[in-house]
DNA sequence: TTAAACTTTCAGTAATTATTGAAAGTTTGT
DNA sequence: ACAAACTTTCAATAATTACTGAAAGTTTAA
């Protein structure tokens, strides 16, 4: 496989993805054509690489930015901007997991209590609404707490450890 | 908040959250009413609780079948077929996870191994390209692990004393 | 074997989501 | 203050995805 294959089949592999975890294609593709880039590109170069429009890049890259997930980065003697993203991806798994935590467990997290709050009528359907949605609440409550704990942590070897303790 | 309004906003929430992370809207909903109903429920029923065609129901009772999260129950004295879901949310997660991994995970490993396997050519932008996908490939397989290591566990201290431990 | 009771399939349609492209907006240099 | 270089916005449109409903298929009981 050469190298232009090989980018190409990281880039869609990456942006069908993207669309399956709540992310569009689009964005997805950017970030990951940012990621193997070895510099700073131009809302120019994305567009031609990509083959997307202007409006989308725009609208697309103002996203990442909200994510923290891509910066602007100037480059001198140049007078438009040039966008990079995360290169670690130890960092970029934390950056993505707090965002994530943020947009989407949280309010979850909210219904689930409020609803597992409702006031005990005696009824067995009420009972089991009650039962099954406070279940859920707890579950994500640790599931939640676990995924950021363990991005947070910046080396790996703690994950190492943690996977071989439970082999 | 009366037992019906906080059905309603139990099922309309996790059927937006289940868009999400990758299964739709009515699969999501149905998996939801089964979670919290006393019994198990009929073709008939699903159609009547969540408004929802008869094809609809029929098509997605099958693909929450597929994922291993609905079964069948024969009721005795009644010809049509009816249906439940795993309660147990430690269950449910260990299946889910699972399922996940093999439908989405595992693919897109393939890939990661793929393009960092290429030929080093030399370049920069293809040293990249394999450094980058290569450390992706890294995360994946590290994650993936934990992941499947984590809900193998079917007691909840093991899950808890992690995150003590992590604290 | 027939027909009633039930389930599945799938072509057509509806709903949702992503993308374009051109006009409006902004910044910078002279 | 002007205009060139660049970015953003958003209404129109395209692409994708979900849903319906009726016909075809299947199972069961008599």
């Amino acid at each position: 496989m050469e190298y232009l294959e090989a980018k190409d089949k990281f880039i869609s592999t990456w942006g069908s993805l993207g669309s399956l975890w709540g992310i569009n294609k689009a964005m997805a593709q950017i970030q990951a054509l940012l990621f193997i880039s070895t510099k700073p590109l131009s809302m120019e170069d994305i567009m031609e690489d990509l083959k997307i429009s202007r409006g989308n890049t725009s609208m697309n890259l103002r996203q990442l930015m909200d994510w923290g997930i891509v910066t602007k980065v100037l480059v001198s003697g140049e007078r438009k901007e040039f966008f990079t993203t995360e290169k670690d991806v130890q960092e970029l798994t934390r950056i993505i997991a707090k965002e994530r935590s943020r947009r989407e467990i949280q309010p979850v997290l909210k219904v689930l209590d409020d609803v597992s709050s409702i006031k005990d009528d005696g009824t067995d359907k009420t009972k089991e609404l009650i039962k099954q949605t406070k279940a859920l609440h707890d579950l994500t409550i640790n599931a939640d707490a676990m995924l950021n704990k363990l991005v947070t942590q910046k080396q790996n070897w703690l994950t190492k450890s943690i996977i071989k303790l439970l082999k």
